[in-house]
DNA sequence: ATAAACCTTGGAGTACACCCTAAGGTCAAG
DNA sequence: CTTGACCTTAGGGTGTACTCCAAGGTTTAT
């Protein structure tokens, strides 16, 4: 299959492939005789388990890695793997809690504020900003 | 006061306020006749109002636009403001939802897997991301 | 024969929020 | 008068995951 149905049959971008083949994270097994590049089942495979990656929340990089480690499960242990997955599901829990202080906090302000039509002269979200802050902490 | 002790007081690098003059954000009240810049009591507390700004969550043009509005508080409303808050807060409520996702399904995983010395081989994590996936919808 | 649709490569551009460097000028202390 | 700490500018680099472009070669249909 060439690059361009490849790509319709897996939803993305030509551009997306070629970066993807740089970036060592999916070479397509031939080339015809003049270049171009020719993907096979296996290469179909091995792209959803790059989509399902991402959409776990690997990184391209982690996949990369992942894929490493598919590639000589023999020479990995199922103990690295899950520490990989974990210590990911850390870094999200931890991005979560820091998009939760932002929530609370930008509710907090929104709360406190009227949203009418006049001037926002005494806006108190523009004070709360501006005053020592009760926000914080 | 110059940069360095400005930068001091505030917790940031002097690289951060010139970057922040360059990008509208704030530029100090004066300079010394060899161009030394000097912050103000003025400067402090618009950079506190800043920095409180960024505590919340918001980017740095989004900043640019409340300071805008702060500086012509009668050409704006308070629905203005609150519109923007909101607006904040549901952008950052649908990137919670999106790593909620994820820890979800990280978790998932790492429930699958033994997490043991042996090989590879069969790890769940592994396969569950190469078969036809009982993560997504 | 020619146009449309495909493919190739290399390289540049995007957003964000800085950080770092070089090459040089300034200022206070000893 | 020199040392060290400070300041200036312009410009490049970082990471992430692409996207877009130019300039050209190939394939397929009419
Ligand atoms: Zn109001
Ligand atoms: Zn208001
Ligand atoms: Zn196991
Ligand atoms: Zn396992």
């Amino acid at each position: 299959m060439k690059i361009g149905e490849f790509a319709r049959q897996l939803g993305v971008s030509t551009d997306t492939l070629r970066y993807y083949e740089k970036h060592g994270l999916l070479t397509p097994s031939s080339r015809s005789e003049v270049g171009y590049r020719f993907y096979s089942d296996a290469d179909y495979k091995q792209m959803s388990f790059i989509l399902r990656a991402k959409n776990v929340g690997f990184s391209l990089s982690e996949i990369k890695e992942l894929l490493q480690i598919k590639f000589h499960k023999n020479q990995h242990s199922c103990h690295e793997v899950k520490a990989m997955t974990l210590q990911k599901r850390d870094l999200v829990a931890a991005r979560i809690a820091e998009l939760t202080r932002f929530y609370d906090s930008l509710s907090l302000l929104a709360d406190k504020c009227c949203g009418g039509e006049e001037p926002a002269e005494n806006c108190s979200i523009l004070t709360t900003l501006e005053d020592i802050d009760g926000l914080t902490q």
